[in-house]
DNA sequence: CGGGTCGCACCTAAGTGCGACCCGGTGCTTTAGT
């Protein structure tokens, strides 16, 4: 059987998307692989076709929860029952249940984080994995060195795991950034499949503003203007909120707002409803995007700054994945960057609290492997770190103290930070300094990204090129004004029983 | 850093203008032992 007849016998497609069949033939002959596909071009068949020609399970990590629901739902509604979503849905028996009979199942999901706990790590040993997945391969980079500090340790893991066979897949990944992926994960020899970032169908637009006010007017304008679905990216709930009311208020229906800070239900709610356009536009926060399968969302805009070109092109990938005309506009007005550069700074310790939080936790000889309750509160509250400011120190502290001293493991932390935030700073001036730029954004995007060839440029391309007439109205009529189609029927029964379950268990307690 | 909110002064009544103060994103996990 060739690969295309397996592709028939599995999924009923006849054909494979750009990328798909190189990603596949390379992890069948037994290469370790770094798969970089644009969003929306079927990723998930790059595991799941080689798990069913290796007759053998595979060990997916993603990094939401919401993902890996929708995926596992995905697999089981084409007809797979042997899925497993390992994450705290499942309740304490299920779980249980799950790890005893883990030989059962050919496609597991886990977080980073559960693969860290001993009992889990020690349950998926005694399998024979097939292939090791590390889906959104690019959170590795962004989020492990502070916010998820787990994903550092998936190498750790994956040797623990005897070597798999290993497929890392991402969307958006700099050269630096795979780099830093095979690394991490102590990948030997391994093959890349790398897909161009670029969007042709994506015009690039930046428009400067002199004042917020000017801002909000651009918005309005914009949404009046624009037909179809959209999203605008904030860097605050806050402003998202109250955009989200600015704009209902100003008359344009089916907005809604969407960010970390919100009850779960909502947000699959909101995201559910965007998804099927009952909601037209959304203003979020960077939490909304991720495993976003839609396919004519026509405008992303950014009224707040991203911290780096990996962000933006994320977010603005988030359009036109049909392939027709859209457009991604950046509002800047000076100054602007101040909010993303406290944001990274707020994230990490200070040098005070590196200092005082470790001398007091030497001072009182706190085992680290059993945090007391009050030495939490004394950390939270008496040196007010954040959890995730406290989640890094208690890393790094771990992952060091066999062979530093105290007094070292404080130098030696300080200084990480100090890099840390260099980093990201140097990220965040790149940025600037492409936003700033007279050459074509594209172009930019492109050699950030290592695509040194010269480019095709789009009739409309970036605001440098001239965008010119009859962009907007373009996007606009290819507004989908039939009635709703629902892609996926069984969502509302899906979200129904899901919410039940959360009032059983909390009920429990 | 910048925007939003609050309270006060104004000095005469209802609304404005100013300074002080506060706050800001991304997500996973709650399981240990005879």
């Amino acid at each position: 059987m060739n690969l295309e007849e397996a592709l028939y016998k599995y999924f009923g497609y006849t054909s494979f998307r750009p990328g798909q069949r190189e990603i596949i033939e390379s992890v069948l002959k037994g290469s370790h692989t770094l798969g970089m596909l644009p969003t929306g071009t079927g990723k998930s068949l790059c595991y799941q076709l080689p798990s069913y020609l290796m007759s053998k399970p595979a060990l997916i990590v993603s990094p939401l929860l919401s993902l890996m629901q929708d995926q596992a739902e995905h697999l089981k509604v084409m007809g797979e029952k042997s899925v497993l979503a390992l994450n705290s849905f499942l309740s304490i028996a299920e779980r249980r249940r799950g790890l005893e009979e883990l030989h059962k199942y050919r496609f597991i999901f886990v977080s980073p984080e559960m693969l860290s706990i001993d009992h889990v790590l020690a349950a998926i040993q005694r399998l024979d994995i097939g292939l090791f997945v590390i889906d959104e391969a690019h959170c590795i980079s962004q989020w492990g060195y502070d916010f998820r500090p787990d994903y550092l340790r998936l190498g750790e893991v994956r040797k623990k795991l005897n070597c798999p066979l290993t497929l890392a897949l991402t969307a958006t990944a700099s050269e630096e950034v795979r780099l830093d992926i095979i690394s991490k994960l102590g990948l030997e020899h391994v093959e890349q499949v790398i897909s161009s970032v670029d969007r042709a169908n994506i015009a690039l637009s930046i428009e400067i503003c002199q004042s917020h006010q000017e801002k909000q007017d651009r918005l309005l304008e914009m949404a009046r203007e624009l037909d179809g679905s959209g999203i605008i990216y904030f860097s605050s709930k806050k402003a998202a909120e109250s955009a989200a009311a600015f704009l209902q208020e100003s008359g344009i229906p089916n907005v809604e707002f969407y960010h970390g800070g919100m009850e779960s239900e909502q947000r699959m709610l909101i995201q559910q409803q965007f998804i099927i356009g009952q909601v037209r536009i959304i203003c979020a926060t960077s939490a909304f995007g991720m495993g976003i399968n839609k396919q004519d969302v026509r405008f992303v805009i950014h009224f707040h700054l991203p911290s780096s070109m990996e962000s933006y092109l994320q977010e603005i990938g988030r359009a036109g994945r049909d392939g027709k005309q859209s457009i991604a506009v950046l509002l800047y007005c000076a100054g602007d960057e101040g909010l993303p550069a406290l944001l990274m700074e707020q994230e990490l310790p200070t040098d005070v609290q590196i200092e005082s939080v470790l001398a007091y936790l030497a001072l009182n000889k706190v085992d680290l492997d059993r945090i007391p309750k009050n030495v939490h509160e004394i950390i939270y509250g008496q040196y007010s770190l954040s959890e995730t400011q406290w989640r890094f120190m208690n890393f790094f502290i771990s992952s060091n103290r066999t062979n530093l001293s105290m007094a070292e493991i404080i130098e030696a932390m300080k200084h990480y930070v100090k890099e840390r935030i260099a980093y990201k700073n140097k990220q965040l001036q790149g940025f600037l300094k492409w936003l700033t730029a007279n050459s074509c954004r594209r172009e930019g995007v492109l050699l950030h990204f290592g695509e040194k060839e010269a480019i095709t440029r789009p009739k409309f391309c970036c605001d440098r090129c001239g965008l010119g007439e009859g962009l907007f109205s373009s996007i606009s009529e290819l507004a989908d004004r039939t009635p709703i189609k629902l892609t996926y029927e069984g969502w509302r029964q899906d979200l129904e029983n899901i919410l039940v379950k959360k009032r059983e268990q909390k009920h429990e307690e």
